[in-house]
DNA sequence: ATAATTGCAAATTTTTTGCAGGTTC
DNA sequence: GAACCTGCAAAAAATTTGCAATTAT
């Protein structure tokens, strides 16, 4: 718990045992959504409230610890924001997201082009099926 | 109108009034919300209801005519689906989105790397500033 | 004729808000 | 002690549903 409460260190936030939870569940699950977050905190925190989780994901990504993922037909998904670099890769059968290394330093060159449009960075979701499913699928 | 119309070709979807309306709306602004889109036909169209257009970008999602785009920050925007294959720029500051055609095939080789994971297709979304609102912004 | 679609109103689900009591710094 | 947080309950917003009348094929 001492590892997520660093991440708060250069905000105005303050290290509420919900918080940290809500922290320490995101990392620990690489990413989560707010319904399993809920869940999951539920059982050892029954009080934890929807309106906690709500207003905690939304300050904590205002104050740029967290970050929404944007995958497609799902529901919001947050991981934490202090990681290297990476994009995502997304299995459509099951929805596992893993995180992926990649060089896309061939993307920036070509946006060159674009008239007077000023890139920051670029995100890359990759879909496909993970191993796991691809299994179940053969038999 | 008759252009929107062969998007439905080839699904069992009925060409209604509403619904050619919809993609028409789509097709013509490029990317739309529910609520532009809303807002848009109601001007010519004041009977149509929230509950239509509702239906009617759900199946015409199920049906592949249109896709959801998978935005940062936003609400949920659709595209026409037959379109040559591009990727997005997005304006972080008015929030325009923009195609842009990239080459991305520098990305397949990485992921070969990825024990098992088969994948389809890779979405990329750039975040930046557009020269709209560079402008504005510099004065 | 048949099956699908619309629009309304109601129901449900999701998210936000206000505030009293408690907590962190 | 000041500012911030939590959890509750209520409110607001977003989305879905059921159904009778209508429409496309």
């Amino acid at each position: 718990m001492e590892k997520v409460k660093r991440l708060l260190e250069h905000t105005p936030l303050k290290a509420t045992p919900q918080r940290l939870a809500i922290l320490n569940e995101i990392a620990s699950m690489g990413h989560a959504d707010l319904e399993t977050i809920h869940n999951n905190l539920s059982k050892n925190f029954p009080s934890m409230s929807l309106a906690t989780i709500y207003k905690n994901l939304h300050t904590l990504k205002e104050f740029g610890v967290i970050k929404e993922l944007n995958i497609d037909n799902t529901k919001n998904k947050y991981e934490i924001a202090a990681q290297p670099k990476h994009h995502h890769l997304v299995c459509k059968v099951c929805g596992e997201v893993t995180d992926v290394f990649l060089d896309i330093s061939t993307i920036g060159p070509q946006l060159k082009d674009v008239e007077g449009f000023d890139v920051d960075y670029c995100e890359v979701y990759c879909y496909g099926t993970c191993s796991n499913c691809k299994n179940k699928s053969a038999g």
